[in-house]
RNA sequence: GGGCGGUUAGCUCAGUUGGUUAGAGCGCGUCGUUCACACCGACGAGGUCACUGGUUCGAGUCCAGUACCGCCCACCA
């Protein structure tokens, strides 16, 4: 791991500062920053945040100064929300095309309390339609007048210092603070008759991201990176970056994220990368006594071009200027490392999209420049990026430290445990979408933690001390149905995962395992082999071993303590060549041939039947202690109930026979079902004839509605005509069985 | 002013090449001390997939539009 502070990453940072700065990107200069006041410091436009605020709009009548400096009656109104910024007016700006003013350009006003004349200029940037079409220009506290004042050659006036205080431009209000000072104007304006009125207005404001203060934008001498210049013909760092995506050589996932990224590289403006803090690494830059300027990598101990004594710059670098070095100098760029040579470019990297412009996109102008040898497919830091949601607290809210409501991972591990805090996080929403914090969702993935172990625990258990050896489908004859099933589950399972990982689909991925493990793996497959080993049948015995283990490896990037836990007991009672660590072992995929359509079909069967002789046990108030006898006069599917008839017996509590479908019944009161052509009579105490004919009544509208259905679809020439056959045979099948269901519901029904 | 996302069961959310009766967890109802698990199990109730129109044999899924919610970008004096 590595600190951004160490001296293999300065030493980076410092060679890729030099670099760009002999290349002319990087240069010092004079501009309009964003300044926080509290921070005293300057700040990129990214670290700052627009609020929109209720505020005012004054409008200010400025007086036009005729022959020999006297002012006239007539005036010019402008409009502004920042009256404390008046004292450093330095001109009042109108469209030329505006015929209310055409003839004002190039007169002198007098700017009201301070009696300095300023010039009426013509600027296109100004819009007739917004207040009263002038509007006045301070060029050192906005930067709109800024880009003004250079075009018209206005002086610069900077009123306030580096804690947002009116200074000694200020006149009369020296001293105070911004707030005070715009009170205090307003009300000499108001009193000496220059304030025409004031209107309620919204408007956005800056906010320092850190600190919440809000920004005061400042003409200040600052270090910046220009990332649109080319270093070398056609190559720039903007431009390469958004070539990158562009000609995907670096994917995006989520692809709309695409658009966000190159819009932002395509606009992109300069830099501002010092900052007047103490946390951070210096900029590599010296001055000496004779002014000269030295960018080294090394720190020089005296001026090589005088020899005079040196200064380093006293500002520190933003710190996304190092991290977004991190691919190439975590790996020991700019020296030729083995790690280097080895990882990089990495395959794929992974944050929140809130921080697409910070990080990503600095790394990819940075790697693509410092590791431009290596050419373009190369030197690029990445081939994917994946760019996940946000947390959101339970309301919805953004998580915010001054709002008090966020979640610290530390204590939610505790909790809940860090598997159950990772599990619930990553399938809580798809990538790239927020999603809430709920404590719920932290209980059921802690549940399902819990259940895994459990179930573990209990394989492990029937295993013992002895070593298995895994399944081969060559072998496949020798298993039971529900053993030719699960394998036939896991491997299907398998390809689903392969194909969601592939995909990026890393919630669906993990809530595919999930379902896997507890509904096939624990609610059937584990219930149906206690009563074989109980029976002391040890076949299901490298199943179970098997499915755990392959469920183990699967989920072991979604919860890698757990499963790593389990496994280390694993693969101690498997016989073959198992990893160390569960972390570095393989991971599975499909092609075991395992797939069995038949099982699939049949165990299918076997569970609707169960699920059907439970419901009627449920619906007829059985006690739970009662073992009715059922009979299931059976067709096509009879081998698979016979093959599964102690499990049924068993999971169901029933006391079950097989008969054929045209087997006549014991004298009995039953409680009737039907699965396909397979009927499930229940025999019960007494009978409610009426409840039982409604029962049936119910179930028959719904099979033969479903058989109605597809029978119309299947009718329809067109669906034969154009639909893939699969699909056509699928319906086929699935409304012979439903009109077998309810032929024999309807049947049922007459007989009562 | 541009751009993007969301709207599916009471709640939080899945549903990626359009295809057989739309899913999960939680919650809810009934039952349950069957030797892995009550951080559990069985059974069940619950959805005109925001709305309108279109394409298609077939639309939660594709297209157009509307409404509401949210986010990002942009120098709105």
């Amino acid at each position: 791991s590595v600190f951004t502070l160490d001296p293999e990453i300065a030493k980076a940072v410092r060679t890729t500062f030099v670099s760009l700065y002999k290349k002319g990107l990087i240069y010092r200069g004079l501009r309009m920053i964003n300044w926080c006041p509290r921070c005293e410091t300057a700040l990129s436009d990214l670290e700052v945040d627009y609020v929109e605020e209720a505020a005012r709009l004054y409008f200010v009548r400025y007086p036009i100064v005729g022959e020999g400096g006297m002012p006239l009656p007539d005036y010019v109104t402008v409009a502004t929300t920042r009256p404390e910024t008046m004292v450093a007016d330095s001109g009042v700006a109108v469209n030329p095309s505006d015929d209310r003013y055409e003839e004002k350009i190039g007169r002198m006003l007098m700017l009201p309390i301070m009696g300095r004349e300023i010039p009426v200029v013509g600027d296109d940037a100004v819009k007739p339609e917004f207040g009263t079409g002038a509007v006045k220009v301070t060029p050192g506290h906005d930067p709109n007048d800024w880009e003004i004042g250079q075009r018209h050659d206005l002086p610069v006036i900077i009123a306030m210092d580096l804690q947002a205080r009116m200074n000694d431009e200020a006149g009369p209000y020296a001293g105070m603070s911004a707030e005070d000072a715009r009170t205090a104007i307003l009300g000499d304006l108001d009193d000496e008759g220059f304030l025409d009125h004031v209107e309620e207005y919204t408007h956005s404001v800056g906010h320092c991201s850190r600190c919440s203060t809000v920004i005061q934008p400042l003409p200040s001498e600052q270090w910046w990176l220009d990332t649109r210049k080319e270093y070398e013909p056609g190559h720039s760092l903007s431009g390469d970056a958004a070539a990158a995506v562009r000609d995907g050589r670096i994917g995006i996932v989520p692809q709309r994220f695409e658009k966000v990224y190159l819009n932002w590289m395509d606009n992109i403006r300069d830099w501002c990368i010092s900052r007047q803090i103490w946390w951070g690494h210096q900029i590599p830059v010296w001055y000496c006594e004779n002014k000269h300027t030295i960018a080294a990598v090394e720190d020089p101990a005296a001026c090589p071009e005088c020899g005079g004594a040196l200064r380093q710059d006293e500002d520190v670098l933003d710190t996304w200027f190092s991290s977004g070095l991190a691919p190439h100098a975590d790996l020991g760029w700019p020296e030729e490392t083995e790690s280097l040579r080895y990882w990089y470019p990495t395959a794929d990297i992974q944050m929140g999209y809130d921080i697409m412009f910070f990080w990503c996109a600095r790394m990819v102008m940075f790697g693509l420049y410092n590791m431009r040898e290596r050419g373009s497919e190369g030197s690029m830091p990445f081939r994917k990026v994946l760019f996940h949601g946000l947390i959101r607290d339970a309301n919805g809210e953004k998580m915010t430290k001054s709002k008090g409501n966020v979640v610290d991972p530390l204590i939610m591990a505790e909790k809940y445990g860090a598997d159950a805090f990772r599990f619930a996080i990553l399938t809580g929403a798809t990538l790239g979408s927020d999603q809430r914090f709920s404590d719920e969702r932290m209980i059921a993935a802690r549940n399902f933690a819990n259940k895994l172990w459990n179930s573990a625990r209990f394989v492990l258990g029937k295993v013992g001390p002895r070593e298995v050896k895994s399944p081969h489908p060559a072998d496949r004859e020798s298993f039971a149905l529900e053993d030719r099933w699960i394998l036939s589950r896991l491997e299907q399972l398998e390809s689903e995962v392969d194909f969601s990982m592939r995909a990026y689909q890393l919630g669906e991925t993990a809530r595919s395992i999930e379902e896997f493990l507890r509904s096939d793996f624990c609610d059937w497959y584990i219930e149906m082999t206690k009563v074989r080993l109980a029976a002391g049948d040890e076949r299901p015995l490298a199943v179970l071993l098997h499915a755990l283990d392959h469920g183990l490896r699967m989920l072991h990037p979604f919860m890698p303590f757990v499963t790593e836990e389990l496994w280390q007991a694993v693969r101690q009672r498997i016989d073959g060549d198992m990893a160390a660590q569960l972390i570095v072992a393989w991971f599975p995929k499909s092609g075991g041939n395992w797939k069995d359509a038949s099982a699939d079909a049949a165990m299918e069967h076997v569970i609707e039947v169960n699920r059907t002789i439970r419901n009627v046990r449920t619906e007829k108030k059985l006690e739970a202690g009662a073992r009715p006898t059922v009979f299931l006069r059976a067709a096509g599917n009879r081998w698979a109930l016979e093959e599964t008839l102690s499990a049924t017996i068993f999971t169901s509590r029933v006391d079950a026979r097989v008969v054929a479908a045209d087997a006549e019944l014991p004298p009995a009161e039953y409680g009737f079902g039907r699965v396909a052509d397979t009927e499930i009579a229940v025999a019960l105490p007494e009978v409610d004839l009426a409840q039982e004919r409604a029962r049936l009544e119910k179930e028959l509208a719904e099979a033969a509605g479903h058989a109605e259905r597809l029978k119309k679809q299947l009718a329809n020439e067109q669906f034969r005509a154009k639909a893939p056959e699969t699909v056509v045979a699928g319906m086929q099948a699935t409304m012979l069985e439903a009109e077998a269901r309810a032929s024999g519901l309807r049947e049922r029904l007459e007989a009562l």
